[in-house]
RNA sequence: GGCCCGAUGGCGGAGUGGUUACGCAGAGGACUGCAAAUCCUUGCACGCCGGUUCGAUUCCGGCUCGGGCCUCCA
């Protein structure tokens, strides 16, 4: 039995699928306007973490994943005009980088990535329910979701509308009827990307996507719906506004957020400037030793990102690595698994990986996406010397009692990133 | 201001009403030509003040500090 924390819930519940044979899940993608940074990769681990758990438990092919893709957005046409190319060469650029950097990290593609521009027609369909409902309404090509209407509005980020007004720091709209609505669809100027639409020319906003994409691909309730908690309002509760509204059932049954990946004292985020890529991290670092740093911390917990913890996890990955050697992977450790099914504990399930060794760890450590590699590969893998050569002469030199010059060949490759090890059976190597 | 979360050893980080995991780093030892790796041993912590309790790091209240959301944001 697997133990979610639930948002709405804020406790831990057990999960309990609505149909074990087709579990369905949501997690909110990219923007892809620009690079993802360390902290982007935190859910598209910590997801593809869960959904290794939820394919262990129920079987290969029990998982529905779906991670969308937000290939319309403000900030698309800003970076498409400033460099004078249309949004999709920005958009098909940055999904590219977006799933190399994830692939890097050992994160397997969801089984569907839908595309809001690919999805304008569910979503004119969802805002036609609305508004024949009252739930939405057009003003000035706009189309706005009416807050008013939908008396559970704020259950999940649990704030009323009062507090939502009084919070706000934007001026209101005058075309919006209620200062807590929040738009639908926006007008598109004819030199702007937009599509054709009951209410005149126009383009999504961000909410209504994932409610439309979520209906067209999943259902009209999911299993288990994620992303990070910055996500909680207004994003995942104007989803649920609208896709209650529209079905008239719950859009998910578990909510669950990761925390942020902080520098220093405060979030990483694009905004503040803080940020440190994927891309410029393995330029130095492997990506499983990434993907380690990202899982030291229990997901919802905040994670500092620091020098001091890519090299931890880089020691433990060595550890690791030695203790599994070449093995295939055999039997998964029953401690392991339990530290994850409740409420993905990685940290505890790492700490158990400690204890193991050979095909166990390996099987073990698959469920985390971790140990993919031989030891021969991650000890070895990259750089074009002959070490082979060089432990030769050593070798020699070391049978002769020529002590100088077998130091002098190992501080040489050990200047080259290469550390030689003597041991039993003669010398090994790997890199540093 | 409202809502929410956190505070554990040098660092990272679980967990528990009663011997406080584990990892990294450190110290000592074994091994080694010397190292490295490995193995053994080992020091180090539960923010503050009350309360409940035989007993609290763990439960409750208050406080302090830090962070997040309320605006795009993983």
């Amino acid at each position: 039995m697997i133990r979610l924390h639930d948002t709405l819930a804020r406790e831990k519940r057990d999960f309990v699928p609505c149909d074990p044979k087709r579990i369905t899940m949501y997690v909110c993608g990219p923007t892809v306007y620009g690079r993802a940074h360390i902290g982007n990769a935190r859910p598209a681990v910590v997801f593809d973490t869960l959904t290794r758990l939820i394919r262990h438990e129920y079987g290969e092919n029990s998982l529905v994943y779906a991670r969308n893709v937000t290939d319309v957005d403000d900030k698309i046409i800003a970076a498409a005009a400033a460099e004078g190319v249309e949004p999709s060469v920005i958009t098909e650029r940055y999904e590219r980088f977006y799933l190399e950097d994830m692939r890097a990290l050992g994160v397997r593609d969801p089984d569907i990535a839908p595309h809001a521009t690919h999805e304008i027609g569910p979503m004119i369909a969802l805002m036609e329910r609305l508004v024949s409902t009252g739930h939405a309404y057009a003003a000035e090509g706009h189309v706005l979701f009416s807050v008013p209407s939908d008396p559970d509005y704020g259950v999940l980020s649990r704030r009323d509308r009062e507090q939502m007004i009084a919070g706000a720091r934007v001026e209101v709209a005058p075309y919006k009827r209620d200062a807590a609505d929040f738009v639908l669809w926006k007008p598109s100027e004819p030199n702007v990307i937009g599509w054709d639409s009951p209410w005149g020319r126009g383009r999504p906003g961000w909410h209504l996507e994932c409610s439309a994409m979520i209906k067209a691909h999943l259902g009209d309730t999911i299993d288990i719906h994620g992303g990070g908690l910055d996500l909680i309002f207004p994003h995942h509760e104007n989803e649920i506004a609208q896709s209650r509204s529209a079905h008239g059932a719950p859009l998910a049954r578990y909510w669950v957020h990761n925390g942020f990946v902080d520098m220093g004292a405060e979030k990483m985020s694009k905004s503040l400037g803080n940020i440190i890529t994927p891309e410029e991290l393995l330029k130095s670092h492997k990506g499983e030793t990434l993907r380690l740093a990202l899982l030291s911390a229990h997901y919802r917990q905040p994670l500092p990102w620091t020098e001091g913890l890519i090299g931890q996890a880089k020691a433990t990955l060595d550890g690791l690595y030695r203790k599994a050697g070449e093995a295939q992977a055999g039997q998964v450790d029953s401690g392991v698994v339990d530290a994850l099914r409740d409420d993905l504990n990685t940290p505890l399930a790492l700490s158990r990986l400690a204890s193991l060794e050979g095909g166990t760890l390996r099987a073990s450590a698959g469920l985390l996406g971790l140990l993919q590699s031989t030891a021969t590969d991650w000890f070895q893998s990259g750089g074009g010397l002959d070490v082979e050569a060089r432990i030769a002469q050593r070798a020699e030199a070391k049978k002769n009692r020529d002590f100088v010059a077998a130091d002098r060949i190992r501080d040489e490759l050990k200047a080259e990133g290469v550390i030689l090890e003597d041991g039993p059976n003669g010398t090994t190597w790997r890199r540093e």
